[in-house]
DNA sequence: CCCTTATAGTTGAATGTTCAACTGTCGCGG
DNA sequence: CCGCGACAGTTGAACATTCAACTATAAGGG
């Protein structure tokens, strides 16, 4: 079976590398930036941003694991250092006593605030001013794309 | 200066967040991929690869280093566990008594070559094969833009 | 030759992620 | 209302990564 692999091409084997590589420097200098500045990884923001755009500034575990596409155990573990830092609170789910809500308290949408100039800044000095605006179009579609086939069956229309 | 943030349009949000969560998905798969048929992560298949595309199978650890990019620290922690598999070994540098020269084991290589077929199928099928040839050309322009800036000097003309 | 600074690489502690196992609740068929 | 499988979430151990400190050699003055 290894034997009719279908090896990428030298065009795909190109951007598949400056994809990978950007990435991974892109990655780390974003992951870099939030942590001095913010003291907390990338993802945590991530984090922070999906509770802070719900209306109630909450969410079930769940959903918020799905939303920052993340398993349910690294989000365990890090509202779980969320709320030793005070900027999320676990809340008992009235309608389903297995359920947590996880709360943005005052504290963290501050940190959050706080936080947000620095990080769009990085975004766009690392990403988006390098980009055309044809290539971010592409982008959005090729992201799309993936997706499409990598979500189960996300984009929950709310 | 958090008052003149330059935030991101509509246009902009949508390709960042497409981006950002395709990514975590994609790496998530292969990681899992990687993971379950070699028993390696993904960043160490990407250093058994460097390290056979060199015509010695051997490199020096800054070399390594900054094609696989990775810091240092990282690097050298991962040869360990690749050393104790016996899928590398490390050797002394003739010309420079500081240096070391990671070298792939005709068992790594083995290795790398029953991995290769199952992640090429795997950046394939979740990555390569739901793009366009147009979008696959311009994701190598992307990526190697973001290069650009992200890469000291990189692209070492060999 | 000694001193200083830069380079090459490693190490250990702290932190984050993964995986598998676990607790507790829900919902449904009998 | 009992039993059973699915679901929600947590936990601890193993592993990966980061950060700062460290050793050792190199390279360039004075």
């Amino acid at each position: 079976m290894a034997a009719d692999t279908r090896w990428l091409s030298a065009e795909e084997q190109r951007a598949w590398r400056a994809y990978l590589e950007s990435n991974l420097l892109l990655f780390d200098a974003l992951d870099r930036q939030m942590q001095q500045d913010s003291g907390m990884p990338h993802g945590y923001y991530e984090i922070l941003v999906r509770l802070s755009e719900s209306p109630s500034r909450a969410m079930r575990m769940s959903e918020l694991a799905s939303t920052t596409r993340s398993s349910r155990s690294r989000l365990s573990h890090a509202v779980a250092r969320l709320e030793e830092r005070g900027w999320v609170e676990r809340l008992d789910c009235a309608s389903d006593r297995r359920g947590q809500v996880a709360h943005l308290t005052d504290e963290g949408f501050a940190v959050l605030e706080a936080a947000a100039p620095g990080h769009v800044e990085a975004v766009r000095t690392n990403m988006i001013d390098r980009l055309t605006p044809e290539q971010i179009a592409t982008l959005a579609q090729i992201g799309e794309a993936l997706l499409d086939h990598l979500a189960p069956g996300a984009c929950a229309p709310d």
